[in-house]
DNA sequence: TTGAAAGCGCTACCAA
DNA sequence: TTGGTAGCGCTTTCAA
């Protein structure tokens, strides 16, 4: 007869230790509560090591009524080394809290609708980055259980709390550092790949704003990430009149920065340059790429913040602005 | 009274469509089996949607014994534009096949410990990119129900199913190609990122098998990622007398090419400079930078092959190698 | 110090 | 066509 290794429960080592499930429970918990004796303690260790004993998440949560699940969706588009370093600080400093993250990938789902699968799981708290989610959306995982829903990007959203990421203020810096370094026509890259509008537009209306008043205008210039619409853009370009841009960040703007040379466009000679992001290969174009750098919160202030949340789940949703943006001038503008 | 808005269950649900609470089930689950009746239907349908019921994934997958589970460590550093399309494309033909992905955060577990954290949440499937699970951590998982374990990386697991990425072959492409251009001192870059090393070592060991047996000699070249080590490395160069370089990636090939550049050593004439991953970034360089292209498999690809484990869990173990690695020359080699 | 048993939310079998 | 109910694996209260 073959046996079929049915993975071990708890009433199995019980079993097996000669116990009962709820003296392995005391064991395996370490409950302060009972007092187990030496030699029942090391039996019932015994016997889950023996068995491969693993307890089961859901089955404890459910009896719980409650998880340490942060839940977060997982990017649906490949992030940059900025946040991508955010991400990881922020799982590690909620890792240290003792709660448990997880990326749920629901590619395909949006909004609302996310929100209910994301309901389903019963994480003690959400954190969404991005736009996207509704108040009906932060309504239902509240209903379910979630003691705290925090979003991560441009707006807020009633009844969530809000990390407020100003990226018109990234705008507003390119624009008023173009401004005052004499550039008048100025060019706003709008890139093409699909996602990146939730950061692009408020970017734009940066500029807008902090040229508005001014004697400056504005030209959106939407680019998609390869050489040939680089390069068709760059052609372009001595008829446009424009004498400078911010490029959306620095990826971007090494792509037109190039196209433009190639063109015998000179930099910043003729075109002022500025890209976003301060990545380390700014620093390495020629000319050094001029660029807005960009400050996340950092992961453990974020975690905090989950972590007050779910302790006092009725207290007033905490709105904070957390994106400090400022210009670090090179060569390029 | 204040009401406490507890989550709704389905017994809620039945309560106020004045139904059973198997017949909710039925409803809302579509249960073929069973008819229903449409005014019934009606009812529970409108009784859901008041209430904002949201079914409890844990309680259904204890009572079904299984879930759709597919589990995957978060990358603990930040991922690759190359790597991140992957992880996305494998998420939407997972998700197509009817599974759920979920990331799970376990920064600070390392091996057989992570397995057993793992195991608790009872997945389906096990994705596990890199080293790092041993046969022990494979044997805990299945014990648990997992139906599949999948390593992705440079090894192959006792018990697992293995995508094998032979980062050798990238090593023995760029090293050959450096050899066939007349190249004879080598040098190599090893990143000083924490975690590369199980993809430097192996690209090593490539350009070495690749140069056994001829006169040229391989030197390695540790370079942390920075404009300082760069310039000290280049400031090093004309003593080493080295005539090429494989410079890890595309982007440790920019950080190196512009340090030797601002040395005065010229690129392809003094030194050849060949990358890996053929990003954007190398064609957009002057010289424009050659690169090892590499082939990953296609998301939808392994989705199958988890999707084949999980349905004939006695099945073999399968083992693919699946890294394609081709020289794209440009000018700087 | 240990055991018996209830019950978390859900599905599916069997009976009505 | 619908309802009653057992039971998934676990923790915790109450009793012994």
């Amino acid at each position: 007869m073959v046996q079929i290794p049915n993975t071990p429960t708890s009433a199995d080592v019980a079993r097996l230790a000669g116990v009962s499930r709820a003296t392995v429970s005391y064991v395996l918990n370490n409950t302060s509560a009972v007092r187990i004796s030496e030699a029942t303690r090391l039996r019932v260790h015994e016997a889950a090591r023996e068995l491969g004993y693993v307890p089961h998440a859901a089955a404890r949560s459910l009896r719980a009524g409650h998880s340490r699940m942060v839940l977060m969706p997982a990017p649906a588009i490949p992030v940059g080394h900025l946040y991508g370093r955010f991400l990881s600080e922020l799982q590690g400093a909620l890792g240290r809290l003792d709660y448990t993250v997880v990326q749920y990938g629901g590619a395909g789902l949006h909004g609302d609708e996310a929100a209910r699968a994301w309901a389903e799981l019963r994480p003690v708290a959400v954190l969404v980055p991005g736009a996207g989610l509704g108040p009906q959306g932060v309504a239902v995982l509240k209903r379910s259980g979630a003691r705290a829903v925090v979003t991560v990007g441009p707006g807020r959203v009633e009844g969530a709390h809000a990390l407020l990421m100003d990226h018109e203020a990234v705008g507003r810096c390119a624009g008023a550092h173009l401004h005052a370094r004499g550039r008048r026509r100025i060019g706003v890259v709008l890139p093409g790949e699909p996602g990146l509008e939730d950061y692009a537009l408020p970017r734009l209306a940066g500029v807008r704003e902090a040229l508005r008043g001014t004697d400056a205008t504005v030209t959106e210039l939407p680019l998609a990430y390869s050489e040939e619409a680089a390069a068709e853009l760059a052609a372009r370009w001595p008829a446009s009149g424009l004498d400078a841009v911010f490029a959306y960040n620095d990826e971007y703007a090494m792509l037109l920065m190039r196209a433009l040379q190639d063109e015998g466009i000179r930099i910043p000679g003729d075109v002022a340059v500025i890209g976003a992001d301060d990545l380390m290969l700014g620093r390495l174009l020629r000319p050094r790429l001029s660029t807005v750098h960009i400050q996340l919160p950092s992961g453990r202030d974020l975690a905090e913040l989950v972590d007050r949340a779910v302790r006092d789940p009725g207290g007033e949703p905490e709105v904070h602005t957390v994106l400090g943006a400022s210009v670090v001038r090179r060569e390029s503008s």
